[in-house]
DNA sequence: GCCGGAATTTGCGCCAGCGCAACGTCGCAG
DNA sequence: CTGCGACGTTGCGCTGGCGCAAATTCCGGC
């Protein structure tokens, strides 16, 4: 990719926000690329963090896991999200695991680079700030969602989320355009992939939602799906 | 409280890690003082994020709350931490509610001048991202113990927790150095204040922690808490 | 020292949803 | 086109721990 195209990729991520030229320029000059296959893990939870990755293209899954090998979904990331960035800058080992769930592009930068940009160029620190900050707020949300409320309305929740983080608008409603199985549905929303396919069996029925197997999900009505995530 | 004292404070923060003369002067200077009483709210969620706090002494729960009323205890707060901040600087309304639970002190800054701070000694962005990474981290550990572990567990790990952030040594064990309801513990496990009543008492019977009421809880034997807190 | 209210304890019934198991189905590799 | 492995569906029984309720204890205020 050529620094002018990579320019404009990176004009894209919020985390270049505001950022002038020379940070692009010098940005675009210091990043190497890594294009990733399916299923691919990025690198693995507990792992020193030498690298700071920003998604270019793809989908990837942040899976948290315990010794005893059961395994959380901590989020969906798509283009233009950073991956262990604050890892880099804690000098911390990473805490998840990003995996493609789709074939896709990242840059990166070591943690010695990525270190001397954000000194260089104020305004990144800013937006590593705001997206760090963001993704706190999520996750204060989510633990609220589990310790609060049952299975269906997180459910309900979740995927409405994903729709607002990365749905795209189709022919009968909205599509979460990556594939989410039942199981991974199950790991975000801190239950079994038995209760998820009968809930979502049940929205099927009921005309909500379709979309089977390796397919993408269409939410077609997704108001209901509001009602259900706000229902007292 | 003069100028020196107001240093020597911040000296102590995580957040002027590594802060020169100068950007301590700044601060103190510009920080304003607020006594909190017991009970307190600092602020509530969802107001306009005008002010940033740092915690002087004293014990703040952050609260968040759903629309019909339930509560979720996001964690607790000691001297050193910064309250609102994150909120301040994305410019969002706070997304929680900081409650005194005993009297204490607080500094604090207006939007403005703690951007101008941010701005102008680079070192505190660093800082803030480092502390708003390490309350990411913990959010995610929290949310994959209430989606994996049994109650039990997470009721020992989340008094573990309190012990690494604010425990102190006495006599007969380590202490948690503040007022801990059953209430509050549910609130932070994700449980009732029953189960949380139930599983306390039959910790007590096994001599593994003490402590009635408003005195607080004193962990007698907390090889004991790590064995529940990590048993398959 | 006494009182009112808040926190806690404890008992008991119940049910959401988990765990297990068996079966169906889809999609891809070859 | 076929076979296999991964994913999904569905039935069923069981139980952790929630919800409700009542009794008890403690605390802080007056």
């Amino acid at each position: 990719m050529d620094l002018d195209a990579r320019i404009s990729v990176l004009q894209r991520s919020p985390f270049f926000n505001g950022a002038d030229r020379d940070a692009l320029t010098h940005a675009a000059e210091t990043a190497s690329e890594h294009p990733l296959s399916k299923n691919e893990q990025l690198f693995r939870q507990g792992d020193e963090a030498s690298q700071s990755y920003l998604l270019v293209w793809g989908r990837v899954r942040l899976d948290q896991t315990t010794r005893d090998g059961r395994n959380v979904v901590i989020r969906y990331l798509g283009p233009g999200d950073l991956i262990g960035t604050v890892a880099v800058l804690r000098r911390k080992p990473y805490p998840a695991t990003p995996v493609a769930v789709e074939d896709g592009m990242t840059f990166f930068w070591s943690a010695e680079k990525k270190a001397m940009l954000i000194a260089e160029h104020p305004v990144l620190a800013t937006n590593a700030i705001e997206l760090t900050g963001s993704r706190l707020e999520e996750l204060q949300e989510r633990l609220r969602e589990v310790a609060t409320q049952r299975v269906e309305r997180r459910i309900a929740a979740t995927l409405l989320r994903q729709v607002r983080q990365a749905g795209r608008r189709v022919d009968d409603g909205v599509e979460i355009p990556f594939t989410l199985t039942r199981g991974e549905i199950a790991e975000l929303t801190a239950t079994t992939l038995h209760t998820v396919s009968r809930t979502l069996a049940a929205w099927e029925q009921e005309g909500i939602l379709s979309g089977k197997r390796a397919s993408h999900l269409v939410i077609t009505k997704p108001h209901r799906l509001v009602e259900i995530a706000e229902q007292e």
